[in-house]
DNA sequence: ATGAAAGCGCTAACAT
DNA sequence: ATGTTAGCGCTTTCAT
């Protein structure tokens, strides 16, 4: 192929510029070193051939790969939740700013040939071992934080540089840095636009106990009811985040409780309440407000349009990024935890 | 930090094992090479010291860096269009399976300093060029071929091995390996539904001209209704593909020509039709069928479910890495395109 | 401001 | 079946 042979390299720049091949080197790296002129020439030299570093020799000569992990887990069907589109692109938007490229792993297969028995369940950690030690990539963001992140233990001791997306909330003296969304505040955003529209027995449909986001998201509901002194008893529903616990849910909350609003831990059990107006003839933003929370396209575009917490993904990443390029660029780390605000976006359902 | 100190090479592993550097290569890249026992005990070096070979210097002799290419897009929003991440992780897994990884990119930005004037549209070609000249990647999946698609003429011209997940329909002599969906089959399959249940006027809702996928989609509908020997006069509309020309579409046909099915080039046209549905006190699934195209998160959880068109994604990139492992193993490609079928995924709005 | 030498860790080619 | 030699393309160090 006639891409292979050509490949200019440092050497073939040196000779087209009469200079040596550090001096083009020196251009590209530290272009302040060269005599203007000389710069220019190398440059010129460089357009001509259309030569772009080799980074496979690059990165051997300098210990990095300017490449960043990000383990993305199984996309998860029959639910609202694309969050991962959003962020990841403007992830890969903010670590092209920062001269990074985005490289995705999943975990080990658990394995073809599954009656062997040695199908593994999918280790927290596994996938990011081995990146690490062939020096594949400079550092990792880690994003599925929300049971804790045995990631976190095992990349911190290692001394890995590596930035999460969501809090350490089972270890809060964890020492590496992080970027989260105050569910708890998106909740309350909530909350509070539906009491300013005259609710008052709002009902909460979440996730079970044992989920550390799902506690902070209904704290937001259960506290701001508490400062509306407004009651949340037996207003609160627990189960699994899908759309027919949503709906059943809702279902049992009307029947006893009467809500004339509720608020989801998620756009999924949104959809799932939405479902069981329709089947009880209710109309959602008119008979009962409904909420939910991550503003997915499912949000968006079904009908009526669903009022949702949006959470700031794209100021997200970019904060990522900077706190990745503090790691990598060895300068001191401004904050080890950053807590973005979330926004709601009213639609008719409210 | 002492990840970088330790890290074992292979003269480490060879010293370990009482054998030389190109032994232990050989262990890892042609096992069958060596005895038995000198494997054996190499092996077990490797993993006292938790050994990994340096990609970089791999890399570098090599000439391969074991990674894809795969430019993502801006995520739109207010669509339903969250194809993406069912793709992305199919194709993460199929790449792994096959050794690779995958590597993200954007086109450059077009710059946040809007009144400067030099805001370059986004070239289609971008970001791929610097890629390939740097040996970043080894070969690239290209998605984006909806217009005709321009990287992969600028690909093929300079023999950069990639596959393409959908047709060159612009260029019907290109030489490059590509998957597709039949959008067109997955189209009569809706007609077919419908038709099944009854239905007689059944109306497209689809994109304007000159879309090739868009055109070939209608030509499913517009085919099957005359197999049907079934009209379709007046009974297509042709716009943006918004949430909001479905919802216009649909209440124009519904004016003038009393359709009882919609047949959608997309969800998010679908979830227009559902939208114009909801406004004229129409039942979506009782009173008229819709039917839309991708099985978005959307529409599985809007209520009532949506009927669409799934793609075969999980198996589109397998065959992409496929076809792949093909061009860089230097093997025969079977085939220069394969067409799979789309499925029709049954829900209560038909 | 520019050049020469050395070497990052690996594998291909060629010994033995 | 194993060892030796050379070199991938770059940057770091040191010399000029």
């Amino acid at each position: 192929m006639s891409r292979l042979e050509s490949a200019p390299t440092l050497a073939t720049v040196a000779a087209e510029a009469g200079v040596s091949r550090q001096t083009v080197s020196n251009a590209l790296n530290s272009p302040e070193l060269l005599r203007p002129e000389t710069l220019e020439r190398v440059q010129e030299a460089i357009g001509r051939l259309g030569y772009s570093p080799n980074r496979a020799a690059r990165n051997l000569r300098t210990r990095t790969s300017h490449l960043i992990g990000l383990r993305i887990e199984p996309a998860v069907e029959d639910s609202a939740n694309a969050l991962m589109d959003r962020f990841l692109h403007s992830l890969v938007e903010s670590t092209r700013d920062a001269g990074y490229h985005l490289l995705l792993f999943t975990g080990t297969e658990t394995g073809s040939d599954v009656s062997s028995g040695d199908a593994r369940p999918l280790d927290a950690v596994d996938g990011y071992d081995e990146l690490l030690r062939s020096a594949a990539v400079d550092a990792f963001v880690v994003t599925d934080t929300y049971r804790g992140n045995p990631q976190a233990a095992f990349l911190e001791e290692r001394g890995v540089p590596f930035v999460a997306f969501g809090r350490p909330w089972a270890e809060p003296h964890a020492r590496h840095p992080w970027v989260d969304v105050d569910g708890r505040a998106g909740v309350q955003l909530a909350v509070d636009h539906l009491v300013e529209r005259g609710h008052q027995r709002v009902a909460w449909v979440g996730w079970q106990k044992g989920s550390f986001i799902g506690e902070d998201r209904r704290s937001g509901w259960a506290d701001r009811m508490h400062d509306h002194t407004l009651s949340t008893s037996r207003l609160s529903a627990r189960g699994d985040d899908t759309l027919d616990f949503g709906r059943r849910a809702a279902h049992a909350l009307l029947d006893s409780e009467h809500p004339t609003a509720f608020v989801c831990a998620s756009d999924t059990l949104a959809m799932g309440v939405l479902r069981a107006l329709d089947e009880r003839g209710l109309r959602p933003g008119r008979d009962v407000a409904v909420v939910g929370f991550d503003d997915s396209l499912a949000a968006q575009v079904c009908t009526p349009g669903l009022t949702s917490v949006r959470q700031p993904l794209e100021q997200a990443a970019v904060e990522i990024v900077r706190l990745l390029g503090d790691l990598l660029g060895h300068r001191e780390v401004e904050h080890r935890g950053l807590t973005l605000t979330p926004t709601l976006s009213v639609r008719a359902s409210s």
